[in-house]
RNA sequence: GUGGCUAUAGUUCAAUGGUAGAACACUGGUUUGUGGUACCAGGUACGAGGGUCCGAUUCCCUCUAGCCACCCCA
């Protein structure tokens, strides 16, 4: 029975011994009894989970870089829904792809709608840019997202059930130079994170029309090698040929290095594109392989796929974000025939190899200016004292709820300000205020007020002492 | 979805077939309105369910969760 992990814990044992000691006589009450005492879980769901603030600083820093660098390239924010029908996921990942198969959140709401947990972001953008006519804006639409996506998948390290993906789309622009652009954004973004080891997988997969052409003949290829093919890959040759050429298995592999390759069978339109691609990436100065075998999870992909992955040491390899162009997609929506373009990043990934690399993180300003408080008629003063201090400027750390002036400058002490005003019951009655300089330790009595400009007279004073927070 | 390892205070870790300790952290105090250090005091834990046993946190089973590998991807 999979009971729930119970932390009301004196309760909870008390049910149980009693439940025991009452033996099956009194089966039904206890049930009852548990049944109104429902554990609450003290976790999250399966693959789900808090980013506390210790690590806030990693993700304001990521947040800040991917928009200011997407505000650059020209994107426009735009948040879409977490909830989609699941049939839009469906038909645009496409059946046959592990996360429609497998990975998806699907769930019916109380009126009998048919939504999913977003996967990804491509689709949703898709339906609001034909939605909201966006075919009408100046081309290219470019846009910009971050937010949670969901996967249901087996956790592990670097996978999650909720994870964060930034997601930049470029919507109206069939030019590789597109393309090029798209994978120069993916790159600074990781670069400016201080993450230095990473590498582009690129691929070509060609348009629906040379990859029908393409997939025959690997299909043709393939079959002749069925015996030596592992039993997902006899799979995929039904429902998704173009995956067995990245299957990790060592018999699939020898068959894959032998199969006919996409980039050998794309039509003279595709080539171009492809080689054009190549070329300004060229002339990007980009660490980037060609990788033939590169084919992504998802089936709306056309022409260029590409993946950006990070090397550690011990060759251990991951994936931080991928994407590609995706010119049908629009169009199999329902919208017109819109050439398009993006990628996504891992958040959580990133954010990993931030830490690795003990990458540069956004601290939120810290106070240097402490109130301190003694006595009833002190408090009542100082929740004034505090945000006259705040309008003027004077970021004002605080423990009202303390009482002994002893705790209150331990606090302040440990929060390393460099004043604390101190406002006792005859400093209030006088309107007046200790200030006291925590660096030299000499205090003097001030006005009220003039106590906004001899506060900013210290810190001004202790500037370069102090400067070293970011 | 498959396989392996793990599960003790907020955290990092101990010990034990007779219901558990430390460190750090937290709260308060060390005479009356002044910081670090030191000292004192205090609260908090055996993931859940079942079995073996006089007795289980300890042994066994199941579940759950976490980690790792596969798979897949971000």
């Amino acid at each position: 029975m999979p009971k729930k992990v119970e932390k009301a814990k004196g309760v909870a044992k008390k049910t149980a011994k009693s439940a025991s000691a009452g033996k099956s006589s009194s089966k039904k009450a206890t049930k009852k009894i548990e049944k109104v005492e429902e554990e609450i879980m003290l976790q999250p769901p399966r693959g789900m989970r808090d980013l506390l603030p210790g690590e806030q600083p990693y993700w304001a820093q990521l947040r800040r870089v991917a928009s200011k660098l997407g505000h650059e390239y020209g994107f426009q924010r735009i948040d879409t829904p977490v909830v989609e029908y699941a049939n839009l996921y469906t038909r645009s990942i496409g059946e046959g792809t592990d996360i429609v198969d497998k990975e998806m959140y699907t769930f019916t709401t109380r009126g009998g709608d048919k939504v999913a947990l977003r996967p990804e972001f491509t689709a949703g953008l898709c339906r609001a840019y034909i939605q909201h006519g966006m075919n009408v804006l100046p081309k290219p639409v470019k846009l910009f997202s971050i937010g949670p996506v969901y996967r249901y998948d087996r956790p592990q390290e670097g996978r999650y059930r909720e994870h964060w993906q930034a997601n930049f789309d470029i919507f109206g622009e069939q030019d590789a130079v597109l393309d090029a652009q798209v994978i120069q954004l993916a790159h600074r973004v990781v670069t400016s994170l201080g993450i230095k080891n990473v590498q582009f997988q690129i691929n070509s997969i060609g348009c629906p029309k040379c990859r029908n052409e393409y997939q025959d003949l690997l299909v043709a290829y393939l079959e002749s090698k069925k015996q030596k093919l592992c039993q997902n890959c006899k799979k995929r040759l039904e429902t998704n040929p173009l995956r067995v050429l990245d299957c990790k298995e060592d018999k699939c592999m020898q068959v894959a290095a032998n199969a006919p390759q996409s980039v050998d069978h794309l039509c003279n339109e595709c080539h171009v594109h492809f080689k054009s691609l190549l070329e300004y990436l060229d002339e990007l100065d980009l660490p980037y392989v060609i990788n033939p075998r590169l084919v992504r999870g998802l089936s709306y992909y056309s022409k260029t796929v590409f993946e950006i992955w990070s090397g550690d040491e011990e060759g251990k390899k991951h994936s931080l974000g991928g994407g590609g162009r995706y010119d049908y997609l629009v169009e199999t929506l329902g919208g017109e025939h819109t050439p398009a373009m993006g990628f996504g990043l891992g958040l959580d990934r990133l954010v990993a190899e931030m830490k690795r690399v003990k990458a540069k993180t956004y601290v939120e300003p810290k106070p240097k200016v402490f109130l301190a408080q003694l006595g009833d008629l002190a408090k009542k003063k100082s929740l004034k004292l505090f945000s006259e201090l705040q309008k003027n400027g004077i970021l004002v750390a605080e423990s009202f709820g303390r009482g002994s002036l002893k705790s209150q400058l331990r606090v302040a002490d440990r929060l390393g300000v460099e004043v604390t005003l101190i406002v006792g019951q005859k400093e209030a009655l006088d309107e007046t205020a200790i200030m006291k300089d925590m660096v030299s330790g000499t205090q003097e009595n001030v006005s009220h007020e003039k106590l906004v400009n001899a506060v900013k007279k210290i810190l001004k004073n202790n500037v370069v002492v102090s400067n070293n927070v970011l």
